[in-house]
DNA sequence: CGTATACTTGAATTGAGTCAATAAGTGTGG
DNA sequence: CCACACTTATTGACTCAATTCAAGTATACG
């Protein structure tokens, strides 16, 4: 927590130092966004944040509802600000695969080449910041921090993705299922919540997509999880990771 | 070989160009340089690539050898200029995954954080260029057009590491094999190797260690598409694609 | 409440893995 | 050039983890 004194709203953030006083920049949404200390724009205060603020649309998306569909136009960037957000991929007979959950300060849509790789849909009520691909990348040039802090993200999504390849190549439904588990804690304790339960925002059909598995697979796994005792089930989107020492050797297959 | 008559020693390894004599700048291995074109340094010349020049160490790996191991510090990056680079992850239990293999133009070690978060290994004879990773971020500052062909190049490499997740999580083994060769095709067409017929520098265990398959399976799934006549297998390490049209079909599942 | 939706559980099936035995290269030194 | 050892690839028989098919049982919703 870091505050300066500004007079900013009530809210979870507020604006960095910067310029506050009298006739101030309206930092508008930023200034209330929960999401800035994790976004890509945390970088960013006083007259800089204005300018990004001058590119910057605000949407919200509604559940089940695609923010844009894979092959589509690349035309906008997102920033997630509230709200969990799928990415997924399809093959022509269905078979669905989800590359990724989206957080609160995760980017989306930073591809190269003209149309958009995958589609992203909101779970549950979302909102996001929308960005004019060209407009952003103009930015940089003013904005060299932003640029920098950009590809410090795609350098962390990259190793993300890298995790990903390895549990989908060599992990067991049961590691799988856990390293899930884990890496839904991590992102929990990065937005600041604690405590050992987590809470699954997506169905279990997401889950499957994104593991590589089936409803059933995944359903039986973590039922035979909280038989074993390494979790506990309070309800069928939450759970208690019990067992942190039995987590962690199964996630690597040490057992 | 790359010589530019500049006087480097033979070894492994030689002292960056700086600038020689003369007048104009001492363009040395870049000059020669076969992967120069698809390279994150294309964005450079003159001036700009002597700068670069001037932090740029060559190297060279053997056959199977280790660039760096994940882990390590990450001190340098790299960028493949001859042969073929292999980038893996373990699990304890030796189970391995190969995320990617790299070749000429590609680039290696842009993770965020200070350990490399997987093995780098040569497949056969190959050369790289060496950078110190602060140097190189430093330069940044400098050559703007760098970073954002490096921002460009990581966002490719994300959308290649999606596909591959695609792969791993929902295709079969034989729609894993032909998607492989395909990606190979694409490759090779990319560094200007024209024809139907792909060459695979890699072992089957590689091979199956990237797709998430076997040895056995990997060996049966070739011999069966060529007893189907959609590849020919004039050797081991050499395919012929034979019926593209049903490759094509085979590889998204359409059949 | 009734009905759709999501989740769990069970039984049978199967695609890919494991174990095991060749076969085909590759290289080395005599 | 051949014999030997060694590595790499293929092929076969069997097993098994995860899928598929098929009920059931919660849970949410108009």
């Amino acid at each position: 927590m870091s505050s300066t004194g500004a007079k900013v709203p009530s809210a979870d953030i507020f604006a960095p130092g910067g310029h506050a006083s009298g006739q101030g920049i309206n930092l508008g949404p930023c200034a209330a966004c929960a999401a800035r200390q994790l976004a890509f724009c945390n970088v960013l205060d006083g007259d800089d944040l204005g300018r990004l603020l001058q590119i910057l649309t605000e949407s919200t998306a509604t559940s089940g509802h695609a923010i844009f569909y894979e092959g589509d136009e690349a035309e906008h960037v997102y920033n997630v600000t509230e709200g969990v957000v799928r990415v997924s991929k399809m093959l022509p007979d269905g078979r669905r695969q989800i590359t990724g959950f989206l957080f609160p300060g995760d980017f989306l849509g930073l591809s190269h080449g003209d149309a958009y790789a995958y589609t992203a849909e909101a779970i549950g009520p979302a909102r996001l910041c929308r960005f004019k691909r060209d407009k952003l990348l103009n930015l940089f040039d003013e904005l060299p921090t932003l640029e920098k802090r950009l590809l410090g993200m795609a350098a962390d999504e990259l190793a993300a993705a890298q995790d990903q390849i390895l549990l989908l190549g060599r992990k067991t439904a049961r590691e799988r299922v856990v390293s899930f588990f884990q890496l839904l804690a991590k992102q929990a304790r990065k937005r600041g919540e604690m405590g050992g339960t987590i809470h699954l925002p997506m169905s279990r059909a997401d889950i499957a997509d994104y593991l590589g598995l089936t409803i059933e697979t995944v359903s039986r796994t973590i039922t035979k999880l909280a038989k074993d005792g390494v979790i506990e089930l309070p309800s069928s989107n939450k759970v208690v990771l019990a067992d942190l020492d039995a987590l962690e050797a199964i996630e690597m297959g040490e057992e």
